[in-house]
DNA sequence: TATGAATGAGAATTCATTCAT
DNA sequence: GATGAATGAATTCTCATTCAT
């Protein structure tokens, strides 16, 4: 088992997956763009659906990855913040499979993901809970909302503009920067206008 | 042709597409729950894909008018966005499967969403814009920031949070207005601690 | 029962069937082309089978009555089977529809006409058959040759003719004057060349 | 892919669409007589239609074949006339279901055939138009008929003949003899009797 | 008589998965 | 390990026919 010929698999089923979904990718179609026999995906991965799980837990182990290695370079828990949002819709640019394959698959499986309890989505959560969770403790943030759901509404929002970012295919690293701005203005400042 | 199975079938495909999915729903299935025969619903729909399609539309219009009936109740426009986001959020407690519907096969369509459109679900979130932008005319919200971003971000993070209610299944009302009070509150006025 | 329902009937079919063939033609078609409703055919006829037989005999019937009426207007035998044969072709013109039908239809439903025995075709056959004998008996055609094989090659070959006039789609009075005389020429005449 | 499938499977569609005809074979039935999986046959063809043309084409070709090696025997043309009616006429004895398969299947698919101009069976008329073309040149026949017309003719005599043949199922090499010799006198002497 | 909505048997086709080589 | 031909279960959709009105 060349241990490349797994990564190349996951490769081709991330684009697969991304451009037509789960249900219209064939594997034949994954297997061909990997330049393997269809069957030979079945040596690496129990079924269409494993196939489907361990790419979801390798790409978010690799976001994980990525994330906390990209906090670490900020000591200020806003600036953390700040740089949370701008590492999530920087992917559109980035890595707009795995923007494209997260956003959709992991609404599209929510059923799947049920049982299967999801818990490399969770952990994504909570690194972004935990900084929200920090940000009161320091005092720098309110602390009478609930890190759960904040965390869980600013993922929500974010992931919406990942995808629209994504769906239109004209993002920029100038678009990206400024919807950071933006988004990151809107969470720690809020809309209201301050009367003066 | 009664008008009345038409709805039953809708009614049947909600029930199915949003215990199963999409692709994980049999037609003969929505047919036996609507108590016809499955050559029937040809009669109404062209396609599982037309009843899909039809389905979203149908959901969205009421969604839509139910909106917009609420909203004309309040004057103030802060009231408006508040009210905004408890209707949103309540979908959970008042007809959960919609809320499951609308919130997982948004997504899962993305693709099939792109060419047809979707101007229902524009129109939904033009709803949102608009207020954000009579807000920043009436002068209660800043005006530095874009209505289209904010109003998606606010769209993202109520979606994100309906599904989490729906797929927690233990949702009342009074988390829901819990829930709905919070979201506010972060997007009003933000998550900064205010020094004092 | 108006009487001329089942005709109007017999007459949609007709065109369907020779534009579709019949088993690309579909009973709702037929009934829109009539004017009636889907059910009413069945007041009228007890299947499609049955309709496409009942049309098969109305079409025969009518063939045979208008070729009996023209060959009773020649007296001499040779003139006789030159007036079936330009009869037969004329159809092309006069009556492209029922050309193609009883050319397409008849060999397609080969296997029907089988167990049906199909008397009105053995019936049109007949008339060719007898001239044949009668040409025999009254010393005019050589009478080494079977009539009953003699009708079937000159049936067959006329009728090739007329499917291949039909599908061309531009036959003209001059074409088939001109195919009618040839096409009797080399049954009369023979094709070989009288050496001097 | 062993290439021998392909062949079982023609073979499989050649009797049941002989016996059947299209319409009203299964493909199911074609893949159980082939001892194959139903999802086999989809491998070697596209589609149900496919399979009818590719058979149409295969068979062709190898009447073609078969017809242009018989001829080259002979070398006087007269010859080649006779043998030619000799081995249309011969496939209902040999090969009964190549016979009935081209026959029907040959007219019901007029339609089909229109679009796909069917180069297989105008090429084998051809060989027909071309053997008359050279009896003209060579003085053999008379030059005063369009070879085109005069093939057409022949083939639709023995065409029908053969259909009758087939459908009769009590064809015998002596039969066919018989026919044979007396279609050829037919074409080349005619029908008329030479007055003394 | 006439209607046409409803039926439901039936058929083609797809594609994840297997297994002999 | 790798292959890819073969499998066959599963599913959508069609359309002749029926029957309550």
């Amino acid at each position: 088992m060349a241990p490349g010929k797994r990564e190349r698999i996951l490769e081709s089923a991330l684009r697969v997956f991304a451009r037509k979904g789960f249900y219209n990718a064939k594997v034949s179609e994954i297997a061909s763009m990997a330049g393997i026999a269809d069957g030979t995906i079945y040596l690496y991965f129990k079924s269409k659906d494993d196939l489907l799980i361990s790419l979801f837990e390798d790409r978010m182990d690799w976001l994980i990855r990525r994330l906390s290695t990209e906090l670490e370079k900020c000591d200020d828990i806003i600036e953390k913040l700040h740089r949370y949002v701008f590492i999530h819709l920087s992917l559109a640019l980035e890595y707009p499979e795995v923007a494209e394959f997260i956003t959709v698959e992991l609404r599209q499986s929510a059923k799947f993901v049920r049982e299967y309890a999801n818990p490399k989505f969770n952990e994504y959560l909570k690194i972004l809970r935990n900084l929200i969770a920090s940000g009161q403790e320091e005092g720098r943030l309110r602390d009478d909302l609930e890190p759960r759901l904040v965390s869980r509404a600013i993922f929500g929002a974010l992931d919406e503009l990942l995808l629209t970012a994504v769906l239109s295919q004209r993002a920029s690293t100038e678009m990206i920067d400024d919807w950071a701005s933006q988004v990151s203005c809107i969470f720690f400042d809020g809309l209201a206008k301050i009367q003066p």
